[in-house]
DNA sequence: ACTGATTGACTGACGCGTCGGTTTACGGTC
DNA sequence: GACCGTAAACCGACGCGTCAGTCAATCAGT
């Protein structure tokens, strides 16, 4: 059952995002982690300063993870309805693949103390700011009339947050992807002027 | 500085009100709200059955005050854009007058224990449903071309809350309400076809 | 036998909810 | 209009469970 091979600090990590995103950061105990690792209270302080560090890295992983990847799809994407649609897609593709770190990353890590927040706001930023740079230079070229961008960004946001949030809860739709060209063409046609 | 006249129930939740929203549920204690209110431990267990009671109650009344608000503002306006704008200046409104309500409702009301999380789901479908009704109705009437009414309809809540959220948390754009013509417009061409 | 990894019993702090008690408000009685 | 009984409102010290984090002991590899 201890899964001889995988290193023991990869084995918590992977105990840990399932046990938080069952009972959230406050409703699991360390003791809840090492259990459902097969480990011990040592270990884990061996591996980790704490619950706080180890929960923090995990988020960080992830939106590095899902930042690299949405920048790469978007890259290689031409024009903007192809660029909107592979960023989208990118999206549903990182949060459909792992349940656990999607409810960790959209729902478990909001309104945590005040130390979480500003991590979770600075993650959000990065995303918002990605988005607000191709709407900035949307307005500029005239393909959209002049809005208030770095709202928008944030509308645009949300929206994906929400549909990924419903999908974690309800299970509606079966896949995530199926989501994306309804959504793509939701927040194209709603730029446009 | 016990504000005499103000009856103590309601005062233990106005101070509640302003604390969750300050440290979050968890951060908070019973003796923190019951200082806050200059009341003691005796006196809120006289008034509320215990702390999650409570945080259920605030929530509730909230949730109920907005959705009447929306549909009163909404049944005035004719038209589709006229509803959409109505219904979301009616809730900008209302986030607006009350910042650490707001704050209650769409941060630290997330992700906390599933009882919580059934609640918080339960309030949001209210609200998406009804929003599908409409978007179900302008569908059969061919105003929007067939879509995934469900998906968009959180897609809308979705959008609307993080730009709340963003505004709690930046204080951008200085007054809420001036999101009310960009965010409408995003929603209903975001809808056409 | 030395070093790094791992164990789990233990501690100390913290916070919810209880409970015995005190004060206040009020209706009835003479 | 003083007196009393009583019930509701209010107080806050404390009990008790919970849980993050510690550390002395043990193990395994070299």
């Amino acid at each position: 059952m201890n899964s001889p091979g995988i290193p023991l600090r990869e084995r918590i990590i992977q105990a840990a995002i399932e046990v938080f995103a069952e009972r959230g950061y406050n409703g699991t105990t360390v003791d809840d982690i090492v259990a459902a690792a097969g480990s011990s209270k040592g270990a884990f302080y061996f591996y980790f300063p704490n619950k706080e560090g180890l929960f923090l890295a995990i988020v960080e992983d992830f939106a590095t993870s899902l930042a690299s990847a949405i920048a790469g799809a978007v890259s290689q994407a031409s024009g903007a309805m192809a660029k909107v649609e592979a960023a989208i897609e990118a999206g549903a593709r990182a949060f459909g693949r792992d349940r656990a770190l999607s409810k960790i990353m959209l729902v478990e890590a909001v309104g945590l103390n005040p130390a979480f927040e500003n991590k979770r706001r600075e993650i959000y930023a990065r995303f918002a700011a990605l988005i607000q740079s191709y709407l900035d230079r949307a307005v500029a070229e005239k393909d959209i009339p002049a809005i208030d961008t770095e709202v928008m960004a944030y509308a645009w946001l949300g929206a994906i947050n929400e549909v990924v949030v419903h999908w974690l809860e309800s299970g509606r739709p079966k896949e995530l992807e199926k989501v994306v060209p309804d959504l793509a063409r939701f927040i194209i046609n709603g730029l446009r002027g």
